[in-house]
DNA sequence: TAGATGGTTCGAACATATTCGAACCATAGG
DNA sequence: CCTATGGTTCGAATATGTTCGAACCATCTA
């Protein structure tokens, strides 16, 4: 079937719009950051995205990247009916050169 | 007048139990950032340390500091009457590679 | 030793974040 | 259609952080 248009797209700030404070403050998150590492490597399915506490729930996992995604560090976007998560890298660089990379790498 | 051994030392973490969260965390506050920027360039006595806002309340500041100190990210020292603030580089170095920098960078 | 200075700590008020169930919405598939 | 799936949103409860005055403590100076 056909690659359905997404009705439900959620806010994003502009890539000039995110703050370093609110950058830092959602990545203080163990269950946050864990997210972001999962991002690292490429966009998945927030269905695929699982957080190392199995009994999170979905109306918390939503806050989680409600968080990530005002402050400007992932991306989420309808697809079918579940929803793409990608980390907002080219444009975190762009702003704040090494700091996801310093994050990522500190937590191993 | 001798330098006076001081007898309040308050508790600072050793470089291996620096939490990566709790630095995210003590830097997403800009008043907190704004101290660390100024500690930038080497130690400076607290009754020194401006913040932005001149009407901070003096339990307020220490709170501030008391949220870097035990995040790892300053030292706090006693000396004389007052105290020294420094950056705690080269422990959050050697952790967390590049974070520091990439922070102060981003701040500008 | 008294007073001024520079700071910490405590407690209470307030503000903000987190958690989670319930309700809701959209899509895919039968 | 109807139903299951995957998710957002809302509201209320709870937890956590912030703010600031008051009290306190240590040091320097007179």
């Amino acid at each position: 079937m056909q690659q359905a248009t997404p009705s439900t797209d959620l806010p994003h700030p502009d890539a000039d719009e995110i703050q370093l404070g609110a950058v830092l403050f959602a990545l203080s998150d163990p269950a946050r950051l864990e997210i972001v590492a999962q991002l690292r490597d490429g966009p998945i399915e927030m269905a695929r995205c699982h957080l190392n506490d199995p009994d999170v729930p979905k109306s918390t996992k939503s806050h989680l990247m409600k968080v990530l995604r005002e402050a400007g560090v992932i991306r989420n976007v309808a697809q079918g009916r579940g929803r793409i998560l990608s980390l907002r890298r080219e444009e975190l660089e762009q702003r704040f050169p090494g700091l996801l990379d310093a994050v990522l790498n500190a937590r191993g």
